[in-house]
RNA sequence: GGCCCUAUCGUCUAAUGGUUAGGACACGGCCUUUUCAAGGCUGUAAUCGGGGUUCGACUCCCCGUAGGGUCACCA
């Protein structure tokens, strides 16, 4: 069997993590058994939909990598459901109805299916049989007019055309499955297998929705996500592989999913394990990668300026070491952030060259005065990390670590935390290092 | 409220009648260390409750309870 999944979102607002999960389900599930997937836009509800909400889904499953064979619009296709809507009435299937309007925009005058009233049951692959007595709906509506179809109707209609052999959404659809099955049999359509995803959930356990902080997707590639982190995550809330290893590619998981392994009760989305999900997709990018990767959030006197490119390549490790989405990389530059005293002369109060476990201004002086000297028996074209630290090391050995260590580091910097006083010194370069501890020792002084 | 779905550490989950109930994130401790991270080691922490079935239940059944979904002329 050619497996046919889709994707059919409304553009009636940006879609969350939970959204794209279920669409990376069905694509995974259409590659692995080399099938099709779709994308559908309903937008059947004039009122709502938006262009700019359908622009955010196509852009949004670009950049999660999830590439469609085929597009659909519903409004491109009204004509088409009219003539279908016209059958089922003329086969008494479906009837006008007069109505008492309730609210503002309801017609007197509706279209609904006639219901038989009958028990269906669905077997779903995640869940299992699944039994509804249509009764409860009764004579639902599926269209307002001939060229305003509803849901219901166009949902089973384009998935007849399309050929959708599996209905991957959320459990949110579960009750609408019955309705659809009974227009499935009245329109003589073959009924797809139904696949019914758990929902996502806010940390709050409510429903993930703009108001509990549900994010459109593509604010995580604002914030500094890798597409293929978020897309690893995603996939591992409610699905599992069957050894332990968490990371995997796209490849991987077309390799390894199964709607055996996926839970049936809804999850957390938790950030904070795609924030680790992130890190360790970043661990894997080579330096090029991840400056032209994070290049938005790299500060422009860093990137642009040729003279700082060599400074870039110094603090590049540093700045690898700290983030764990590149959304992390502003701050360290920002005031008082870890890296901030490279583009300044940090300004400081004597006391932040006091080491805490021994706060003698003469101490520090002392010690600082020793490993200026020392530091600048370096030579300029030697003046490496290393070098420094081996320049230093053996003084720190023989006094106390702290005692000449702290003064040093704070003496460049100018901060509470930051990288230690051979690597600072190392990228501020020996001269402006030289300077930054002879203002440190007048200070002391 | 009716109908439907679900229920293992705080979170994501493994274990489909027999395990000291495993892993990951987060959290704590230790190591490393001038600081902050990172890293290494390590610790705390769970089968919703009650009945069955069974020699034996996380696992099967029933009843509760809790959470979620849905009851639109939205999708």
């Amino acid at each position: 069997m050619n497996i046919i999944t889709r994707f059919a979102p409304s553009p009636t607002g940006f879609l969350h993590a939970g959204n794209y999960r279920t669409a990376l389900f069905a694509y995974i599930f259409a590659r692995q058994n080399k099938g099709k997937f779709v994308l559908r836009i309903e937008d059947t509800d004039k009122e709502r939909s938006k262009k700019e909400y359908e622009d955010n889904i196509v852009d949004s499953l670009k950049w999660l990598g999830l590439d469609y064979d085929a597009f659909y619009r519903q409004s491109d296709r009204t004509a088409i459901y009219g003539e279908l809507i016209k059958k089922l009435i003329d086969s008494d299937k479906a009837y006008v109805s007069k109505e008492t309007p309730i609210e503002a925009g309801d017609r007197s005058e509706v279209i609904r299916f006639r219901n038989p009233n009958k028990k269906v049951v669905f077997d779903d692959l995640i869940r299992g049989p699944i039994t509804f007595d249509t009764t409860q709906f009764g004579d639902f509506i599926i269209a307002r007019s001939l060229t305003e179809p509803i849901f219901h109707f166009v949902v089973v209609v384009d998935d007849g055309e399309i050929g959708t052999t599996h209905i991957i959404r959320g459990e949110d659809h579960i009750s609408n499955t019955s309705r659809h099955i009974l227009i499935y049999e009245a329109l003589g359509l073959p009924v797809p297998k139904f696949v019914h995803i758990p929902l996502l959930l806010a940390p709050d356990r409510s429903k993930l929705s703009k108001r509990n902080g549900s994010l459109p997707i593509t604010e995580y590639r604002n914030r500094g996500y890798l597409p293929e982190a978020v897309v690893n995550y995603l996939a591992l809330l409610g699905w599992h592989p069957v050894d332990e290893k968490e990371i995997l590619s796209m490849d991987d998981l077309i390799k390894q999913f199964s709607f055996e392994r996926v839970q049936k009760a809804s999850a957390i989305f938790d950030e904070n394990k795609m924030r680790w999900f992130n890190r360790e997709y970043l661990l894997k990018l080579n330096d090029d990668e991840f400056i032209e990767r994070a290049k938005a959030l790299i500060p422009a006197w860093l990137l642009n300026d040729s003279n700082n490119r060599e400074v870039l390549s110094r603090v590049l490790p540093l700045v690898r070491d700290k983030t764990h989405t590149f959304g992390d990389i502003p701050k360290f530059f920002e005031v008082s952030g870890e890296l901030s005293f490279i583009e300044k002369t940090p300004i400081y109060p004597k006391e932040m060259l006091l080491w805490k476990k021994n706060p003698s201004a003469e101490s520090a002086l002392k010690h600082l005065l020793e490993s200026k000297k020392l530091i600048s028996t370096i030579p300029e074209n030697s003046f490496s990390a290393e070098n420094i630290k081996n320049a230093v090391w053996p003084y720190t050995e023989a006094n106390s670590r702290g005692d000449v260590l702290w003064p040093l580091r704070t003496s460049l910097t100018g901060l509470e935390k930051s990288p230690d006083p051979f690597i600072s010194a190392f990228i501020l370069g020996k001269e402006e290092s030289l300077k930054r501890i002879e203002i440190a020792c007048n200070l002391l002084k």
